[in-house]
RNA sequence: GCCCCUGUGGCGGAAUCGGUAGACGCGACAGACUCAAAAUCUGUUGCCCGCAAGGGCGUGCCUGUUCGAGUCAGGCCAGGGGCACCA
């Protein structure tokens, strides 16, 4: 018997799609247009699941809408710079070039192998100079616009490595690679000013309603606004030059009266200003600084104060002066690095009041609580519901009365004002690495920072570098520092710092609208594709990455070199492939491949027969060994099975578990599909042979059935596709292929409508499995690709049905189903319901109350 | 601690508006073909009682609304995720 060659037929189809350019595109107002975009991958060496489902995605929608006939541009690319190439670079001695590079050929001949609908002429890399030289030109014209500055700030700096090490490179308080304790240091860093548009990205976030309502969530809150107010206190005890005012940040300003002392951060400036002169100060503010910064050790550390002696007058009382503390739970990061402290309404001031014996008043009075007998425990009261008493002109007002009463009165004195605050910061972008984009500014003794002229850009990497010794590359070569300065002429030296490789991917996706263009972006091509219509990636990506490229695309509109604000119309996040795990017995991972699985679910080492421990079904990682090498399962069943399976079963957006069962259920179907066309093939009338003229006549049931089926099914088809319910899609054509192969064509019309029926099946294969598809599709007798058919339309008359099955319930209890002509009136479906025998025993010879029919579903008979 | 999401057969999941719960697939079982196996095909498959006809139960748990609840409301429980001295 004849069986469908995957392999074969795979490459042949992608020469062909290759060769006739099937799927390169460019502008044309004449068509609209649709940008289908998958996060790009950083070139780690291979592809993974992870990469195999996300481009796969995309793969559907983006053949999916060009069906559909719009103008798509599906683009490819490399997030190529970062970190694991510099470690490569140390560990094996490669340059971090040559293995990116290596990398990115291998991955590109996988990800080709895959069949993707891929205009490949647009491929970048971002380390590639025609690239991140445009980087730098958009970077100098921000920091003309004032989006870019440079200022110290602490960041979290390893001894050994002599690196900036990110947050999430922290783990409990040690750098991830060296293990050295590591320290906070002050550092100028170059920071895009993303807080000039805290507002805008927050209030756009709800015209972004094809974006998961989860991810504008995340992005809301780390946006954080809150309103309140600030306010200053004036200092007593402070000398002569000092400023005497102490500004903070308070979102409960109607509590003022209830204040019980100021604190400040451990390197607030009147902090460390105190630390100069008093060494017990310095000592508790070094001992703030060397608390980790680590989400644990902030959660675990006991709340302490050090008393500086200094007196913070009350504003609204006079006679009340509150003892300022510095205090290890205030951060500079946020407000202004100072809080007065209301113990009976806030649970942290409310420990810290306890512990150092400051006086708790409550002030706001809980509804239905007796203002005589109410007092604070354990526990503050930071509800906004309640009257406020206690508090002189403010009491019996509501609390946000009385917020808005005290903000107009503290700035009626000159003491502070209303104030919204987020908690969105600058985004810091300079690294102390090599393999990233040169910042472009030289750093002059006489001038201060210089960016570099446009002229000279891009400043490229030099390729000479050693890894052989910690810190930055780049600082330590020998020349590729020293230069002169472009204002004065005199020596100077770069910048040695390159860029978060997250500004790389905060605009590549408009790079790919004109990726040769001489200048970043041609405003045409931009105006044409932008935004993206349908972006598609990891959720791990919700805040970061998403935040920054909408950022950055108001920083390009702002510097006229795109028309719109946001990049990104409709997002889709994909859920992650997971797999079972396996240990043997002395605790060792196995990857699946060295597993052999009884029926019985337990498992054996493929080679030694020795016991497994079958593991949770955790996501795909290297370290868990849990992994499937994608080329492998093409190489054996094909990038249609993969892409099927991928598609089958799981929602998209939910985590999937990858099963070598659920793989071969898959390969199974691509060849039964095979085989309905090749069993079929001998009786089906030719391609495009018109419809016999004596077909009405030979419209059996069973046929006029068979052909409502086929349209309902496109129909339906066509509705998960565009809702991203590719699992419901997989659902339908596996019914449709079981209808079509169990159908008997009898006579002439039979074997048209079959025809009809699996060339219909066949199209709205085509995105999902693009390759079988257009066997089938040469197979069935057509030249053409069936990448250039359109999308099929149901016909709605022939996809309606003519009869509806009712249930009939007694009491809200299923007893019986009768079959009725569709859209039959009430007292017909009444009357048949009633008629039916085990509707009369159910009913127990009890008469009728009422009778409720909702047309073609159900008939609930109430006794 | 706060916020969000998710709980449906042995498993992944389906059920558009409150209207026949379990589509489709996987797995399992039985049968056909075969010397045998693979492949393929056919049938069965939520649980319980029953030879059967039939009946009862059933969408994490408890209440409620309704003629009718997987779906709506309130209260819990479990799992997952995000944020977290944010003033």
């Amino acid at each position: 018997m004849n069986r469908y060659n995957a392999k074969e037929t795979e490459e042949k189809w992608q020469q062909r799609w290759d060769a006739a350019g099937c799927f390169a595109v460019k502008e044309d107002p004449a068509r609209e247009k649709y940008y289908v975009l998958e996060m790009f991958p950083y070139p780690s060496g291979k592809i993974h699941m992870g990469h195999v489902r996300n481009y796969t995605i995309g793969d559907v929608v983006a053949r999916y809408k060009r069906a559909k006939g719009f103008n798509v541009l599906h683009p490819m690319g490399w997030d190529a710079f970062g970190l694991p190439a510099e470690n490569a670079a140390m560990e094996r001695g490669v340059h971090p070039a040559t293995w990116t590079y290596e990398n990115i050929a291998t991955m590109r001949g996988q990800l080709k192998l895959m069949g993707l609908s891929l205009d490949w002429d647009r491929e970048i890399a971002t380390c590639h100079p025609g690239y991140y030289a445009h980087q730098q030109r958009l970077f100098v014209e921000m920091l003309e616009k004032g989006l870019v500055y440079r200022k110290e700030s602490s960041v979290n700096w390893d001894p050994v490595d002599q690196t900036v090490l990110a947050n999430e490179q922290v783990i409990d308080g040690k750098g991830w690679r060296s293990g050295a304790l590591i320290e906070r240091r002050k550092l100028s860093q170059w920071f895009f000013k993303i807080t000039a548009f805290s507002d805008e990205l927050l209030s756009a976030l709800d015209g972004l309603d094809r974006w998961p309502e989860k991810v504008r969530l995340m992005q809301r809150k780390w946006i954080g606004r809150s309103e309140g107010a600030t306010l200053r206190f004036r200092i007593e005890g402070l000398g002569e030059s000092q400023d005497d005012r102490l500004t903070v940040f308070t979102t409960r300003p109607d509590t003022l009266f209830g204040a019980s002392f100021c604190a400040l951060a451990a390197n607030h400036p009147l902090a460390v200003a105190l630390a100069a002169n008093d060494p017990s100060a310095a000592a508790f503010v070094a001992e703030c600084n060397r608390l980790g910064t680590s989400e644990e050790a902030i959660a675990t550390a006991e709340k302490r104060g050090f008393d500086t002696g200094l007196k913070a007058r009350h504003p609204f009382l006079p006679d009340v002066k509150l003892p300022v503390y510095i205090a290890n739970f205030v951060l500079m990061e946020y407000g202004s690095g100072a809080i007065f402290g209301c113990p009976a309404h806030d649970q942290r001031d409310l420990d810290f009041a306890r512990k150092y014996g400051l006086p708790v008043t409550p002030v706001v009075l809980p509804p239905d609580a007796d203002p005589a007998t109410f007092a604070i425990g354990d526990e503050a009261y930071p509800g906004d519901d309640g009257t406020i008493f206690n508090s002189g002109f403010l009491d019996g007002l509501g609390v946000a009365e009385a917020k808005r009463a005290a903000v107009d009165r503290l700035a009626a004195q000159g003491d502070g004002e209303g104030r919204v605050q987020y908690r969105l910061r600058d985004w810091g972008i300079s690294r102390q690495r090599y393999w990233g984009c040169p910042i472009p500014v030289v750093h002059c003794a006489a001038c201060g920072p210089q960016p570099v002229p446009v002229a000279e850009l891009p400043v490229a990497l030099p390729e000479d570098v050693g890894f052989d010794r910690p810190g930055n590359p780049l600082a330590h070569h020998p020349t590729w520092k020293h230069t002169a300065c472009p204002k004065c002429g005199a020596a100077a030296e770069r910048d040695t710092d390159t860029m978060d490789t997250f500004v790389d991917s905060s605009w590549y996706f408009a790079r790919f609208c004109s990726p040769r263009a001489a200048t970043a972006l041609d405003r045409a091509a931009v105006d044409y594709w932008l935004p993206v219509d349908q972006y598609i990636g990891g959720i791990e990506h919700a805040i970061l990455h998403l935040l920054y490229a909408r950022f950055f695309t108001r920083a390009l509109q702002e510097i006229g070199y795109v028309g719109v604000a946001e990049p990104f119309a409709g997002l889709f996040t994909q859920g992650m492939v997971c797999h079972e795990t396996y240990q043997d017995a002395g605790g060792r991972w196995l990857f699946p491949d060295d597993v052999e699985k009884a029926a019985d679910g337990s498992a054996v080492h493929a080679e030694t027969g020795a016991p497994v421990t079958v593991g949770r079904v955790l996501k795909m990682s290297k370290s868990k060994r849990n992994v499937v090498d994608p080329e492998a399962i093409i190489a054996t069943y094909g990038a249609d099975t993969a892409r099927w399976f991928m598609l089958s079963d799981s929602p998209p957006e939910r985590d999937m578990e990858w099963t070598a069962a659920g793989v071969e259920g898959a390969w199974r179907f691509s060849q039964r599909l095979w085989r309905l066309v090749d069993d079929s093939l001998p009786i089906l009338p030719a391609p495009g042979a018109p419809l016999p003229g004596s077909l009405p006549d030979q419209l059996t049931a069973a046929t006029a059935e068979l052909r409502r089926t086929v349209h309902k099914t496109v129909a339906a088809c066509g509705d998960d596709l565009e809702q991203f319910r590719f699992n419901r899609a997989v659902a339908r054509i596996h019914e449709l292929a079981n209808v079509l192969a169990g159908f008997e064509a009898d006579n002439a019309g039979a074997r048209w409508v079959l025809r009809e029926g699996i060339e219909l099946l066949v199209r709205l294969l085509a995105p999902m499995m693009p390759h079988l598809g257009e066997e089938l599709w040469e197979r069935l007798g057509y030249s053409g690709y069936l990448v250039d058919q359109p999308w099929p339309n149901a016909d709605a008359a022939l996809a309606s049905d003519e009869r509806a099955v009712l249930a009939v319930q007694v009491n809200g209890k299923k007893r019986a189903t009768i079959t009725l002509p569709v859209d039959s009136a009430e007292d017909v479906a009444r009357s048949a319901a009633l008629a039916e025998p085990a509707v009369q025993r159910a009913m127990d010879g009890k008469a009728a109350r009422k009778v409720i029919v909702v047309r073609n579903r159900i008939v609930n008979v109430v006794v």
